[in-house]
DNA sequence: TCGGTAACCGAAAAATTATTCGGTATTGAG
DNA sequence: CTCAATACCGAATAATTTTTCGGTTACCGA
C-alpha cells in the first residue's frame, strides 16, 4: 500500500473534499451513476479514455469514503450495481456546478486568442 | 515545456474546469485572495504547506487562464497584486462549497469507525 | 472440460505534478 | 559596493497518480 510522504492539512475543507472526490475519474464516476450507468462494465463502456482498472479503484475508493453503495447479487453472469448513498448525493450539485462552469468557459475562450488565454 | 502524453476529452466539462483550477494549491489560492492575501509574499506566508515556487507557478496559470489579474508596481520594494478577474470570481460559489462539504465531511466522520469510513 | 462474461486485484511501469535548489532582476539603505 | 526584500524562473529530483498487463474467482452453456 502507498505511504503518503508530505503532510496533508485536514483542518482544510478543500483538501478533504479533493481527496474525497478530486481524483482524476471520480467525478465522471458520479456523473456516470447519477445519469444511470450503474455497472461496472457500463461505466467502463460509458468512460471512455480511463483504463477499467483506474475506474474499479476510484469506486472503490468512493465505497469506503461513503459516497457510493455496492449492490451485488450472486447469480450469473455477476451482477453489480453502485449507487450513490444520502452522502454522495450531496456531491451532485456540486459537480454540476463544476461540469457546467468548464462547458461555460469551453465557449467563452472559443473568441479569445490562443496567447491570452489557453488551456 | 512539458508536452502531455495521454489524451484529455476537452468536450467533458468537468475535465476543462478541473484543469482550470483543480490543481493541488489553487483553490487555495483563490480563495487566499478573495480573503484578501493579495500579495505573493503574502500568500507564501499564509498557505503553509506549500513551496512559494508551486505558489508562483498555479498563480501564473491562473492569471493566463484569465481567473486572476496582476497588477505589478516598479516601485520599492517590488509589489505585485493578484485579484480575480469576472470570471475568477464565477468560480468563488463552487470553492465555496467545495470547502464547505469538505468540513461537514470531516465533522460527519468523526463518529464513524476508520474501518468503513476513511481519509 | 473448455470457453466466455462480469467483477475484481497486485505489481511494475509510465505519466504527471510538486518540491528542492539555485539562480535572475530591481531598488534602496548603510 | 554589498546586502536585504520582493517577485520571479529553470532544471533536476522526488512524490504521487494513473496505466498496463496479467492474473483470480464464480458460474453458465456447449
Amino acid at each position: 500500500m502507498y505511504q503518503r510522504k508530505t503532510p496533508e492539512d485536514l483542518e482544510c475543507g478543500i483538501t478533504i473534499a479533493m481527496k474525497v472526490f478530486g481524483a482524476k475519474w471520480k467525478p465522471c464516476l458520479l456523473d456516470a451513476i447519477q445519469r444511470g450507468f450503474r455497472r461496472p462494465s457500463e461505466m467502463h463502456r460509458e468512460i471512455k479514455g480511463a483504463t477499467p482498472r483506474v475506474l474499479d479503484m476510484q469506486l472503490r475508493e468512493l465505497e469506503v469514503s461513503g459516497i457510493v453503495g455496492k449492490c451485488q447479487s450472486t447469480g450469473f453472469p455477476l451482477y453489480t450495481e453502485y449507487t450513490l448513498t444520502d452522502l454522495g448525493r450531496t456531491i451532485m450539485p456540486i459537480i454540476d456546478r463544476i461540469n457546467e462552469w468548464g462547458l461555460q468557459y469551453k465557449e467563452l475562450i472559443g473568441d479569445e486568442s490562443p496567447q491570452s488565454i489557453s488551456l
